[in-house]
RNA sequence: UCCUCGGUAGCUCAAUCGGCAGAGCGGGUGGCUGUUAACCACUAGGUUGGGGGUUCAAGUCCCUCCCGGGGAGCCA
């Protein structure tokens, strides 16, 4: 009697295996019982017959799900078993009988849902979505592997940021007073780019702003690149090259999982470049005939931004903003030093911004000022700095959020599934 | 911070004009040899988020606080 994995029966057909696991769900019949049985590789129907089982059978009945088991018995195809395959029941070991499990059968409200998260990530729903985030991932590194990146993990701890103070969360440093939780690698990329030329980071992200939307968490995951004598031009290129291979790449692979999670793939297949492309002047005047009275400088809002996607089969970029509008370290047009050299890129069917990226100024006194002028502190931003002293190169970079990327490929309407434990405003339980 | 919706059994929800607080799932007991959110019968289970008020009478109306969902702003 060998012990194996769900996923390999169809090699163990036929033969007598141990596997360990959970119930999922229990059927119970007379003299018969089914369970649907889980071993984190996969799922299968366990029968339990009472003239087999002997005593034990009369346990087994009643079993409450979530009951954690040793199962010895025999692999049988069955196309009517959830999984396909089912085992024949030779003898089962309870290794704990649960407590009546919390998350029944019916559905649930998300405060329940999210109160529950260690024992919600159980579920069949979720699990699937946790092995989506594992192949996006793996493709997110993949990408940056075979095109010469090297990683670079970015500190958590810092003292400058990269936009603006009322975003951060703060942490007491010993005697050095404040630190602040990351919410970007890109200063620290910026550094590295000298050395080793193109860079990323993928890392915890924390942003302290009191959004309470289907598209934020507190804590997210975000992939960083930074490309040193990249313009512009050659940033939108990379991201557009990267989007396309990961969602394509993930959607190759995990084809099945996202069909059962009602994913509809035909608008992922289109995902491959070119995307599109209009500037920020563009957008004003496409929402200006659609009878919107935004002005020159006023940011998109949700809405705009929804408008202008749904003109588009795939992800759009929005490039060159309103300098006012943006972050300081984004480098101004040089014939139109009131735009910058800047683009968010939206992806379609209403999923919006997954990406922010620009070239960055790398003009000491132009930076210095850009500082200045945003109300920060130069003293803090020294080594920085530095950078556009010691052999100063164009340079751009993109940030691209893990879980909206996952909420997208996924078709779900939440990212707080995207994410083991996510972090809101009001919940940091479990 | 603002707007909006909600809080009734362990869970999901119902309760008409203010008039006996209910169902399904889950739990318990029993039945059933192929189930698919299995099914059938019986059964237990309630400070209707907290406090105050109006009323003969409040889950329902008013005030207030707490908690949560969705959205705005901001962002990935």
């Amino acid at each position: 009697m060998q012990e194996c994995l769900i996923r390999d029966f169809p090699d163990f057909i036929g033969k007598e295996v141990t596997i360990k696991g959970w119930v999922s769900n229990r059927r119970s019949s007379g003299r018969v019982s089914f369970l649907v049985f889980r071993d984190g590789s996969g799922i299968c129907q366990v029968i339990a017959e009472r003239d087999t089982l002997g005593e034990i059978y009369a346990e087994i009945k009643k079993i409450p799900i979530e009951s954690s088991a040793i199962v010895h018995g025999t692999v049988v195809e069955e196309s009517r078993a959830p999984g396909g395959f089912e085992v024949q029941a030779s003898g089962i070991e309870i290794v704990q009988k649960s407590e009546e499990f919390p998350i029944g059968k019916k559905e649930h409200g998300p405060d329940f849902l999210l109160s529950n998260r260690h024992l919600w990530l159980r579920s069949q729903r979720q699990t699937t979505i946790m092995r989506v985030r594992d192949a996006l991932v793996r493709h997110v590194r993949n990408y940056f592997y075979e095109n010469g990146f090297t990683l670079i993990d970015t500190p958590i701890f810092t003292t400058t940021c990269g936009e603006d103070t009322s975003n951060l969360f703060s942490v007491e440093y010993f005697d050095l007073g404040k630190t602040y939780l990351s919410q970007t690698g890109q200063l620290y990329l910026e550094a590295a780019i000298s050395g080793l030329g193109k860079v990323y980071c993928l890392g915890p992200t924390f942003r302290a702003e009191r959004s309470k939307t289907r598209r934020h968490l507190t804590e997210f995951w975000m992939v960083e690149a930074e490309v040193a004598f990249n313009d512009h031009k050659k940033n939108l290129e990379l991201q557009e090259d990267f989007v396309s291979y990961i969602v394509q790449n993930t959607l190759a692979e995990k084809e099945a999982e996202l069909l059962s999670l009602e994913r509809d793939l035909e608008p992922l297949k289109k995902v491959v470049p070119p995307f599109h492309r209009i500037s920020y002047d563009e957008a004003l005047d496409i929402l200006r005939k659609q009878g919107s009275d935004i002005q020159w400088g006023a940011d998109l809002g949700a809405d705009d931004e929804t408008v202008i996607t749904q003109l588009f089969d795939k992800p759009v970029f929005i490039e060159n903003y309103p300098k006012q509008t943006k972050a300081f370290y984004m480098k101004q047009v040089p014939d139109k030093p009131e735009y910058v050299y800047c683009a968010d890129l939206l992806a379609p069917e209403g999923y919006g911004e997954i990406i922010g990226g620009s070239q960055r100024e790398d003009n000491l006194d132009v930076l210095l000022k850009s500082i200045r002028d945003n109300n920060l502190e130069p003293e803090r931003y020294g080594w920085y700095l530095d950078l556009r002293k010691y052999g100063s190169v164009p340079h751009a970079g993109f940030g691209l959020g893990i879980e909206r990327t996952l909420s997208w490929i996924c078709g779900l309407k939440h990212v707080r599934e995207t994410i083991p434990f996510p972090r809101m405003i009001y919940r940091a339980y479990p």
